[in-house]
RNA sequence: GCCGAAAUAGCUCAGCGGUAGAGCAACUGAUUCGUAAUCAGUAGGUCCGCGGUUCAAAUCCGCGUUUCGGCACCA
C-alpha cells in the first residue's frame, strides 16, 4: 500500500503507483479541473508524475505562490512552438519564466520585428486553444545530443553535451514542437489561457557571454486571468508616468543633451534638490566623526600606474595629453587621491580611524549602450568616503556605518534595503587568512547592525569582500547604493601607514564606503520613488503664494516675505489667472503647499492653505501657517 | 560595445514621393474670477546631420550622431 498525505493531515491509500492527476481526482472533481502541478515531498513536478511510494503530496492550483512560474514557463514553450510553426528555421535555446512574465532566446538570421509579434501572439492563442498534451519524456544524453543535432537545433545540443553524464536528459513534447527542459509543465497548453501578451524583442547574448553570438529575444508577460494581466500593464503606464526623465523635463528639474553625453544640465530647481541632500548628508558626516575634503580632478597618469587604476581600470578612463606632453587623467576615483592627504605627515594609530569624506567628482568613460538619464551617467559625483582604520576596527566602523546607513535611507523614505555580503573572487590579492579575517569582521558586523544578507558569491573586489546595497525602483529595477568594501591592498600599493602602539610602521586598513552611492544615480532614484511629490524638506518649491485677484497682490507679497524670512523655499503667483488655473499648474509642478489669498485673507490677515492632492482647505492665521509649516519642512536628524 | 527600434514646433504626436500640420505651452489683448484648464488673436520648423536616387525627398536608399528597449558592462 501507498500512503499519500495530504496538506490538511488525511491520507489516502492506494495499492498502486498514483499519478497527481488521479489524486486530484479522488479527491473532488473541481480539483481535478483546477489540477496544474503536483507537490511531492515538497517538490514540484508534473500532474502527471506516478507516485509510487509514501509521500506527502499537495495538489498544485493557481493558487500556490510557485503557479505563476509554471504558467510563465509554458507561456515560453507555446511561444517557441508557435515560432516554430511560423518560422521552421528558427533555432530555439533557452526560455525561462521571469518576473513578471518569460522570454525565449530563439537563432534566425533575419530580425523579428513588431509584426512578427502579432503574429507569433495570435500563433500562441490558436495553440492554446489547440489544448495539446504537454508530455515529459526521457531520452539517454547520446541520444538526445543526436536527437537534436538532426533537427538542426545545434544550441539545444550544446546544452545537452554540458550537463553531467549519467542525468537522464528530460524533454517535453506538445504537439509537433519538443524540448529539452527539466520542467516542469502545466498538463496541456490550454491551461495557459489567454492572459498574456508579447512585449518586446531584444539581442540577448548566447549564455550571457559577450564574446558570443548575439540570439533574439522575446519577453512576453503571462498571468493567470485578464484582469490580472490588465493591471500589471495599466502599472507599467504609472511606472513610465514617474521616469526621472520624464519628471525632471517637467519639473525643470535637470536637462540632457547631445553635446555632453552622460552628463547632467541641472537647472535650478533640480539644482536646489541637489544641494538639500548635500546638506543634510554633510550634516550626517559631521555628526558621525567624519572629516571632508576635496581633491584634483586632473592627477598625473603615474599615481594612477601606482594604485592599479592605469591598468585595471584604464579603459574606462578619460585622458588628457597636455602641451608639455604629459598623460593625465581625469579621476575616476577619489581613493588614490585620499590616500596622498593620508600619507602627509606622519599618523599615529591615535589618529585612527580616520575618516575621510569627499563630494567627489568622478568622470568614467561608460560604455555608450549603459547610460539611462541621471541613472548611469559618465560624470557623477559621489559622497565617497575612506576610513582608514586598524584591522581591529573594521567591525565597528562597520557597524557604525550601517547604522548610518539605515538612518539615512530611513530618512529618504526607504524602508526595505536588501544587503549583498559578495566574497572572495578567484583571482584576489592578499592572503586566504587575511580573507578570513576580513570576511568574517564584515559577516559579523552587519549582524551586530540588524543585516540581513544575501550572499553573492565570488563577487568581491579584487583587494576585499564587500557589501552592496540595493534599493528597487519604481519600474522595478534595482539599483545598487550604498557599498562597503574592505581593502588591504591599496594602502600596500600607495605606501600608506601608520606608527602603532608598539612603535611599529602598520598599514592602515581602507574601508571604501559610500550611502548613496552617485548624486546623479540616487536622485532619480530619489523622482521615482516619490513619483516628484517630494515630502516637504526636499521639495525645491516648498510653498507657492497664489492671489485670487489683483486687490490681494500686497498681502500677498507679504505672505512670500514671511515664508521666506524663515528660510521656506516659496514663490508668488500673482498672474492674472483664475485660482483653478493656479491650482492646476502648481499641482502638475507637484508643490506640495499653496497658500491661497484674496480680498477675505487680506482684510483679516489669514491663509487658506491646500495641500497637493487635496481638496480640503485649512484657514489659519499668517503666523500660525508659517509656523507650522517651518515644522514640516525640518530637515529630518537635524 | 552588441541586437532592434526611433529622431518632425518648447512638449505630445499626425503626415510616409507633389505648398510642413494639430493639441497643449509661448506671446499679445480682453477678462478680476474662491481651490485641477476663461475667451480671442499672433508667432513659432535646417522635418537629427551628410551623401545618394528622383522632374520632385520630412517621406525611398546609404553612412554617421543621438535617444529608447534589451544584452553585456557597472572595476
Amino acid at each position: 500500500m501507498i500512503a499519500i498525505t495530504l496538506p490538511d493531515g488525511s491520507q489516502r491509500q492506494y495499492d498502486r503507483p498514483v499519478s497527481g492527476a488521479e489524486i486530484a481526482r479522488d479527491i473532488g472533481p473541481g480539483l481535478a479541473k483546477s489540477a496544474l502541478a503536483v507537490r511531492v515531498d515538497g517538490v514540484m513536478k508534473d500532474l502527471a508524475t506516478v507516485i509510487a511510494a509514501d509521500a506527502q503530496v499537495a495538489i498544485v492550483t493557481r493558487k500556490d505562490p510557485d503557479a505563476l512560474a509554471l504558467l510563465r514557463h509554458d507561456a515560453a514553450h507555446v511561444m517557441a512552438e508557435a515560432v516554430k510553426e511560423l518560422y521552421p528555421e528558427t533555432q530555439v535555446t533557452i526560455g525561462p519564466a521571469i518576473e513578471n512574465g518569460f522570454y525565449y532566446d530563439f537563432s534566425r538570421p533575419v530580425p523579428f520585428t513588431p509584426d512578427d509579434l502579432a503574429l507569433i501572439e495570435a500563433r500562441m492563442q490558436a495553440i492554446v486553444a489547440r489544448d495539446e498534451p504537454i508530455l515529459r519524456e526521457e531520452m539517454e544524453r547520446g541520444a538526445a545530443v543526436r536527437f537534436f543535432e538532426d533537427m538542426g537545433e545545434a544550441y539545444k545540443a550544446e546544452i545537452i553535451a554540458s550537463i553531467p553524464d549519467g542525468q537522464a536528459i528530460g524533454l517535453y513534447r506538445q504537439g509537433a514542437f519538443i524540448d529539452l527542459c527539466r520542467g516542469p509543465h502545466l498538463p496541456s497548453t490550454g491551461k495557459l489561457g489567454k492572459a498574456f501578451k508579447l512585449m518586446k524583442v531584444a539581442g540577448a547574448y548566447w549564455r550571457g557571454d559577450s564574446r558570443n553570438e548575439m540570439l533574439q529575444r522575446i519577453y512576453g508577460t503571462a498571468w493567470f486571468d485578464e484582469q490580472e494581466l490588465k493591471a500589471h500593464l495599466t502599472m507599467l503606464e504609472e511606472a513610465e508616468k514617474r521616469d526621472h526623465r520624464r519628471l525632471g523635463r517637467e519639473m525643470e528639474l535637470f536637462h540632457q543633451q547631445d553635446e555632453a553625453v552622460g552628463s547632467v544640465f541641472w537647472h535650478p530647481k533640480g539644482w536646489t534638490l541637489w544641494r538639500t541632500v548635500e546638506a543634510y548628508i554633510r550634516r550626517r558626516l559631521e555628526a558621525t566623526g567624519y572629516v571632508e575634503v576635496k581633491t584634483p580632478q586632473l592627477v598625473d597618469r603615474s599615481l594612477w600606474e601606482a594604485s592599479g587604476h592605469w591598468e585595471k581600470f584604464g579603459a574606462n578612463m578619460f585622458t588628457v595629453l597636455t602641451q608639455d606632453e604629459r598623460m593625465l587623467a581625469v579621476k575616476p576615483m577619489n581613493c588614490p587621491c585620499h590616500v596622498q592627504i593620508f600619507r602627509v605627515g606622519i599618523k599615529s594609530y591615535r589618529d585612527l580611524p580616520l575618516r575621510m569624506a569627499e563630494f567627489g567628482s568622478c568622470h568614467r568613460y561608460e560604455p555608450s549602450g549603459a547610460m539611462h538619464g541621471i541613472m548611469r551617467v559618465r560624470a557623477f559625483t559621489q559622497d565617497d568616503a575612506h576610513i582608514f582604520c586598524t584591522e581591529d576596527q573594521i567591525t565597528s566602523e562597520t557597524v557604525a556605518f550601517c547604522e548610518l546607513l539605515k538612518a539615512i535611507y530611513g530618512d529618504f523614505g526607504f524602508e526595505d534595503v536588501r544587503v549583498k555580503f559578495s566574497d572572495r573572487p578567484a583571482i584576489r590579492a592578499g592572503a586566504d587568512e587575511t580573507w578570513d579575517r576580513a570576511e568574517a569582521a564584515l559577516l559579523e558586523a552587519s549582524a551586530a547592525a540588524g543585516l540581513e544578507t544575501t550572499l553573492n558569491p565570488g563577487e568581491g573586489a579584487f583587494y576585499g569582500p564587500k557589501l552592496e546595497f540595493v534599493l528597487r525602483d519604481a519600474i522595478g529595477r534595482d539599483w545598487q547604493c550604498g557599498t562597503l568594501q574592505v581593502d588591504f591592498v591599496l594602502p600596500e600599493r600607495l605606501d600608506a601607514s601608520y606608527i602603532a602602539e608598539d612603535g611599529q610602521k602598520r598599514r592602515p586598513v581602507m574601508l571604501h564606503r559610500a550611502v548613496l552611492g552617485s548624486f546623479e544615480r540616487f536622485l532619480g532614484i530619489l523622482i521615482e520613488h516619490h513619483a516628484g511629490r517630494f515630502p516637504m524638506w526636499l521639495a525645491p518649491v516648498q510653498v507657492v503664494v497664489a492671489t485670487i485677484t489683483n486687490d490681494a497682490d500686497d498681502y500677498a507679497r507679504t505672505v512670500l516675505a514671511s515664508l521666506k524670512a524663515v528660510g521656506l523655499r516659496a514663490e508668488i503667483d500673482l498672474r492674472n489667472e483664475k485660482i483653478n488655473f493656479k491650482v492646476r499648474e502648481h499641482s502638475l509642478a507637484k508643490v506640495p503647499v499653496m497658500l491661497v489669498v484674496g480680498r477675505r485673507e487680506g482684510e483679516t490677515g489669514s491663509v487658506a492653505l491646500r495641500r497637493l492632492g487635496g481638496a480640503a482647505q485649512e484657514i489659519l492665521a499668517l503666523g500660525d501657517a508659517v509656523a507650522k509649516l517651518v515644522s514640516e519642512a525640518a530637515v529630518p536628524g537635524a
